[in-house]
RNA sequence: GGGUCGGUGCCCGAGUGGCCAAAGGGAGCAGACUGUAAAUCUGCCGGCGUACGCCUACGGCGGUUCAAAUCCGUCCCGGCCCA
């Protein structure tokens, strides 16, 4: 019926929509000026901005022109949706340096070619509005009566111990008068974003249809949830970020290999350009043998392909089979050396393991461990693995034999953290 | 500006002079079971030390006391009510 419409709400990204009469038409013709908005609060975007990127470039695939805004203006403020506490201040030199930062990574996923997607930063508009103008123009056809009501902000009006202030309040007139620029400035009629901007969007649409007459759109996908509860995004070293500097495509690829057999049909969803055959068919597949995570090694393959690139998805996918399916210990040096290149990595030198190297101290050097104490713990729990094999006591040191062709020492904590000791010297 | 309530470990939250590194829960890490999954059970969970221990902590600063997260003063921040 529509093509479009209907694969968004198949794959789940449908929230909540401002017109479901004629959205799913507009959306068949093409031709609609869409954006999303980023807050450059870091130089890198993570695993959790992914489903608004691939939601753009949906769009774009289906003939229309994304906008991705970055809110090197609106950043300035903090938006307060469903936030607790106030957001810090960013100064004008670290918003220009995140700004940069996730245009870059935006590349990867949007053509920004001739006619084909934009990207705007609203400190445009915002950086040389005048108060009074703005307050005239704008301010004038909010009411904060209905403002208040929003459940964006409730929390922060009714909780009893963070308030809201006046610019953080104010925050939603930005966002509003950024879809009205949009507008003017290049037609944009579409306004799409996280269930938690449902608030910012109306707002937008609301200003347009007062200030020029025209009915303009919103569109709101869910945010993603894990069955289990916890939060989307995080492993025990924090944030999955784009950037490889900080989350390696090896770690990125493992992230989503390790993805629970609830969650990965709606990643797989969400965050891949899989088409909905192949996705049913790793349905399937999970059903019936879970234990071969044939979907979670999809998601992992396609997900870091699309960040991360072909190359760097195939070597992360090959260390994986290589430090987790097969026996370290056995296999020949060119197999070994083009796995664990990939692998975090350590050096250590050659003088040291003749010396024999403490465990402890491998562990601790590593970071394996968070000190000498936490690795005393992890070999009395038997967590500790050396190239492979699990180690039993907790006097054990590494020694020259242990270098795998004289050249790498495995070590893994619980079952799935590794760590690849390189021989220097 | 006045009154009042509050600010505790990653988060929530109990504690109101010694028995407090501080109950309980969540998150996190690890073990068992598995499939590098979930659920469940178990251990750890401020930092550092193989131990007896040391250091840092209950918004900031100062004080009372043999002893303070707990009492006093002051400042900062926030909620609510009043102006």
């Amino acid at each position: 019926m529509h093509p479009l419409f209907d694969d968004l709400r198949w794959r789940g990204l449908l929230h909540q929509v401002s017109d479901d009469g004629k959205l799913p038409g507009l959306l068949d013709a093409g031709g609609l000026v869409a954006y999303i908005g980023f807050d450059p609060t870091a130089d890198s975007l993570h695993v959790g901005h992914l489903q608004q990127l691939c939601t753009l470039r949906r769009l774009q695939e289906a003939g229309h022109r994304p906008i991705a805004l970055v809110g090197g203006g609106t950043g300035m403020i903090g938006d307060p949706s469903f936030k607790s506490e106030e957001r810090t201040f960013l100064d004008a030199d670290q918003l220009q340096a995140n700004r940069d930062g996730i245009a870059a990574q935006m590349r990867r996923f949007l053509d920004f070619g001739a006619g084909g997607a934009l990207l705007v930063d609203n400190v445009e508009w915002l950086g040389a509005v005048r108060l009074l103008d703005f307050l005239r123009d704008v301010g004038k056809v909010f009411s904060v009566n209905e403002m208040v009501r929003k459940d964006s902000v409730r929390s922060r009006l009714e909780g009893r111990e963070q308030g809201l202030s006046f610019t953080e309040f104010s925050y939603m007139l930005l966002q509003a008068w950024d879809f009205l620029q949009l507008h003017d400035r290049y037609g944009c009629l579409l306004q799409a974003g996280g269930s938690d901007q449902w608030g910012n969007i109306t707002e937008g649409i609301d200003l347009i249809r007062r200030r020029r007459g025209v009915q303009a759109f919103g569109l709101t996908s869910p945010l993603i949830t894990k069955a289990d509860g916890t939060k989307f995004g995080k492993t025990e070293t924090g944030t999955v970020w784009l950037d490889p500097a900080r989350t390696s495509p090896y770690a990125f690829f493992q992230f989503w290999l390790r993805a629970a057999d609830a969650d990965v049909g709606a990643y797989l969803r969400r965050l891949t350009f899989l088409g909905r055959d192949r996705i049913e068919e790793l349905d399937a597949a999970t059903a019936a043998h879970p234990e071969r995570r044939d979907a979670q090694r999809a998601l992992a393959l396609e997900v870091t392909t699309l960040v991360h690139g072909a190359g760097e998805a195939a070597r992360a996918e090959r260390a994986a089979a290589v430090l987790f399916t097969e026996a370290v210990a056995s296999l020949g040096p060119d197999v070994l050396e083009a796995a664990l290149a990939d692998a975090p990595a350590t050096a250590v030198g050659r003088g040291e393991l003749d010396a024999g190297l403490a465990l402890v101290e491998a562990l601790t050097r590593t970071g394996l461990a968070t000190s000498r104490r936490d690795a005393r713990q992890l070999l009395a729990q038997g967590s500790v693995y050396l190239n492979g094999r699990r180690v039993e006591g907790e006097d054990r040191a590494i020694g020259a034999g242990d270098a795998l062709h004289g050249r790498w020492v495995v070590l893994r904590r619980g079952k799935a953290t590794q760590h690849v000791m390189t021989v220097a010297g």
